[in-house]
DNA sequence: GGACAGGTGACAACGATTCCCAACATGACC
DNA sequence: GGTCATGTTGGGAATCGTTGTCACCTGTCC
């Protein structure tokens, strides 16, 4: 796999590449494909499905946007003002989502990989929780 | 559907259940759901996929095993000794699972919670690798 | 204008999970 | 022991999110 910049040559700027950034601009928290391909349609912009999740992955892949799975295995995406790594507080019940750091847990999360002898390591740590806004 | 504590009255111990159990307590890391069904087969212990999930999912909910998201969405269960809360580090190759504790990440997480106003905080925190006896 | 490369989207296919429902096992009661 | 009520089981259908396929479209370059 090789690593795409945003649009690198021969990648094309269309019109649904173009609705698929927009309407990720426009959303706050994250959002599943279904989501933003609804959103789409709504916006006049009809973009078929297999498009938006073509363009979701391909961003994603480029470190554009950043995905998270649900607790019921669905993917939602989101367009991250953040470039450096970050983790995220998502709002259980409005799904909003503040982005945070915490160098801690870097820290922690390498140490502990070292300790035991584990290379190449990644990790996720999302906050899950009600935000203050919601009841 | 009530409560289920660990087998509350009304709640049978029939072979299945106790086969299902049987086999988390043997294998080592984290097995889908498929993956367990198969190994009852091989063992003889003939038990439906349907209620497989339906253990599992009571296993889960009594917080008698875990459950972690894979990247392709599916999930994996694993059967853990420590009782108490920890997180796990995970080989991406072998499926060797380490059950580790970082209780500045539990620090962390309800801090930042905190300062954003969220209220019944939870969180996930997984760190993947690659372990010492894998290439 | 014509050829070409890549993008698009309707639809089929897929894999994981859940739903449905008839058959079954178990314990309580007579 | 026989009957009944109730909870459990499991096969297959259904569902859901996602990915693959392939004919068609569109922009670009000559």
């Amino acid at each position: 796999m090789t690593e795409a910049a945003a649009t690198p040559p021969g990648v094309r700027s269309t019109r649904q590449r173009t609705a698929v950034a927009a309407v990720l601009e426009q959303v706050d928290g994250f959002r599943s494909a279904q989501d933003l391909h609804d959103l789409l349609r709504q916006d006049g912009a009809s973009v078929g499905l297999t498009t938006v999740y073509r363009h979701l992955q391909a961003l994603a892949d480029a470190g554009t946007i950043d995905v998270l799975r649900t607790g019921g295995g669905e993917a939602v995406y989101r367009r991250c003002p953040t470039a450096t790594h970050h983790h995220h507080l998502v709002c259980r019940t409005c799904g909003r989502s503040v982005e945070v750091e915490g160098p801690e847990v870097e820290a922690w999360a390498s140490s502990v990989a070292a300790e035991h002898g584990f290379r190449d390591v990644s990790h996720t740590v999302e906050v899950f929780g009600t935000c203050a806004s919601c009841p």
